[in-house]
DNA sequence: TATATACTATTACGCTACGTCAATGTCAAT
DNA sequence: ATTGACATTGACGTAGCGTAATAGTATATA
């Protein structure tokens, strides 16, 4: 599959403009530019963003996750192993923080009470910046063999781009209805593209069956 | 308790730079400043600082969080009960990222297939945090109109209400849909079901104006 | 008493990771 | 032929601090 900024920006849930920043730094630059000067992404691409935002989730800067992703003894599932490991990590501390506002609701309605070092716990970031050394020293080769049936995947990115089309539709007229109430307007002409967009919408859910 | 910038910094896990930060936009003003111009924090500044870092938690803008917790009405206990809410949600997202990376894993090692966009499920975290900003801002500018018109308020609960409806239905629509797509059957009985879905929601469109 | 050291203060410039225009070009469909 | 949705490249703005630089203060030890 190729993508656009628009859409991978969409699938991936970031802003084209972030996708424009990673490209201009030389994180992550497109599969090729074409002729109109357009940036193409294409699966590789979204598998490295993947990687990128994983990375990111766990706190590291954009430096490091050139300088990790870009070295070649780079192992992709290696990686994702030793990310599991970060999240789970992530999930443990978050299950601090939330047993500390339970004990503060406690404390708060007398029924315990909490040192102001307590007070703090689960806030942790500093084991963040620790593991982004870990992640510098990576010593593994291996290359990940990417060989799937390709009749199948077509079938399935079809109705696949149906459905994201479908969606995209929906979430549309959702926004124009939301901005029509706001406005407390709702016989105004938001409501009118609302209509049109919902009639395009159902065009599309008919059309697909 | 009495703490100077240091020893604030030390139990409560932020920089010196941070508090001064604080004292600077307004956010934590120190209980005090002694003869020397040093700043005093007492422990009700100790408190007010982890409710901040709970909202920052929850990615939430110090200007916000200013606003929030400068708020009059603004209750200190209720306020530890959302934080519950949401640290359970961030963990339950936390949990859809970490299943995501051990699919990715799976899918490396050639044991499943995944689609570009299951590639990103769990990092929609941004979403969930710019809603809250959002639904937190809204309710406190419901609560300022609502003192100044009642009339109206009864309408725009009511448009508010039909509209919460609306977007559920259109979500159980899509998610039908997605679950018909995913199973590759689109004339099962799971799109008779988005159908009808369907047919609720363009009743509850249409019945709104 | 002098000095080292540990802490405090206030500017003030720098940085990251984008957001947000503005001006302009391209593409597809009406 | 025009519109509208998409793309491009600058360029400036912002948040939340980090990081000096410079200077005053408190306290323990020689």
């Amino acid at each position: 599959m190729e993508y656009t900024v628009h859409k991978l920006s969409e699938i991936a849930g970031v802003s084209e403009r972030t996708l424009r920043y990673y490209d201009q730094i030389g994180l992550l630059k497109p599969n090729k530019i074409n002729a109109s000067g357009y940036r193409i992404y294409s699966s590789n691409e979204v598998d490295v963003l993947q990687q990128i935002l994983f990375y990111k989730e766990l706190g590291i800067e954009l430096s490091s996750i050139k300088k990790i992703i870009t070295n070649p003894k780079f192992d992709y599932t290696e990686s994702l192993k030793k990310h599991l490991l970060n999240l789970e990590q992530k999930k443990e501390n978050l299950e601090i923080l939330i047993n500390n506002v339970k004990n503060t609701i406690l404390s708060k309605e007398g029924d315990k009470i909490m040192s102001d070092k307590e007070k703090f716990e689960g806030f942790k970031n500093k084991m963040i910046e620790e593991n982004e050394e870990k992640y510098g020293d990576e010593i593994r080769e291996k290359y990940g063999n990417e060989e799937i049936e390709a009749s199948n995947r077509k079938i399935k990115n079809m109705t696949k781009e149906d459905y994201d089309k479908i969606q995209k539709l929906s979430l549309e007229v959702n926004e124009t209805l939301k901005l029509a109430f706001e406005q407390g307007d709702p016989t105004s002409e938001l409501a009118m593209k609302a209509c049109k967009l919902h009639k395009e919408w159902l065009t599309y859910f008919w059309s697909s069956y």
